[in-house]
DNA sequence: GTAATTTATGTCAGTCGATGACAGATCGCA
DNA sequence: TGCGATCTGTCATCGACTGACATAAATTAC
């Protein structure tokens, strides 16, 4: 890699962890785009060359996330049921970010702290979520063979699935440690499991 | 009903079709609150007072629908399972929507294709979304007499419960009914019924 | 019916997020 | 070293949104 894109992809975080510092301290509304740029001393104008807007600090680690799921879903067996296959990639977002720096996982907590002080921001990046489920319908509609338009159940596979993963994340403690979130989706997977009649997926 | 109100509710409303015109034909981003407020001679800063924001607009039927959602769920038996309770609601928001003015279901069904040309909106009223979920989780959670905090049982409910209706809006037609969006609604529910487990959500 | 009170509206000025255009700086490579 | 690609800062601009203040309308009290 060459060091130009080695700069790129440090200043990328140096923005990124500025901003979240900012936004705990301050809070995310009264902080602005030229405070965030002035803190990694660059020009407001090159903020948005890395980020495009503001919001999409926020949902850093939801592009991350969304990755690695495609990602496991190419690597599944395509007779195994969707359902299942779904959890698998939620878990490779977990084991992922167990095997994390210590920083990747310290942005992470961070982020959670600060959805959970500002509500509107959950909004943001379950609106990105709902980006996420078009995608991941197609995949799993292309795996059953089937037309997702006319296939409801892929929709439906992939919205309960999401709203899984969704539910697991929002933990009631404030500090909870990478560990504990884990173990919060565990229980909330096995829950959905037990919830849904086996075979409803296939 | 004062006539100041009645003339609010009128200004209100053509705000509201106003803007659907205007974002349908010619796209939501290229319209300004400015053109909006012209074409109903209002000032831009008197648009702002109707709604707090160009966003609120598109919101408009989604705001309308949790209304009578709450109110059904008050309505209903408290020892009725609590997913056949939000099913339920659901069904009344159609019915509602079959019973009104031919101009509400016109703005219903414009709001609709706007939604479909303009995927962003979409992640729009999923996050708006998000926050009824919360509203209603606490509901189910009282009914369930437990504590929203601990019972993760109860977010799931209300987040496979939103997510089925989601999916139920999600017409394949562009030009599609009111009743061919209750007929699809009624479709999803049952798939829903059929995938989960008698007695999950007890 | 008029006066007093409340509420709605318009105007103005200003903040902030975001984008396009251009010029100068920096890096990678021949 | 020098050329071309890419990155960055500056400037100008737009559009969403807000607060402050003055005016106009409707509601209420008398």
């Amino acid at each position: 890699m060459g060091l130009r894109e080695l700069k790129k992809e440090r200043t990328r975080l140096a923005i990124l962890d500025a901003a979240i510092d900012l936004f705990l301290e301050q809070g995310y509304e009264s902080t602005t785009v030229e405070q965030i740029a002035g803190a990694v001393e660059i020009s407001p104008r090159t903020f948005f060359r890395y980020f495009t807007s503001k919001d999409h600090l926020v949902l850093w680690f939801h592009d991350h996330g969304e990755e690695i799921m495609l990602e496991t879903l190419r690597s599944r067996p395509s007779d195994e049921p969707p359902f299942t296959t779904l959890m698998h990639a939620v878990r490779a977002v977990l084991n992922d970010m167990r095997d994390s720096t210590s920083a990747d996982a310290q942005r992470f907590l961070k982020l959670r702290r600060l959805l959970e002080d500002h509500p509107h921001l959950i909004g943001l990046s379950v609106a990105r979520g709902a980006d996420t489920e078009r995608r991941l319908a197609e995949l799993i509609a292309a795996r059953r063979g089937t037309d997702p338009d006319e296939d409801q159940l892929c929709h439906l596979i992939v919205a309960y699935a999401v709203a899984t993963m969704r539910v697991g994340f929002e933990c009631p403690r404030r500090d909870s440690t990478v560990e504990e979130v884990i173990a919060r989706m565990s229980e909330t997977i096995a829950l959905a499991e037990r919830s849904l009649r086996p075979g409803w997926d296939l």
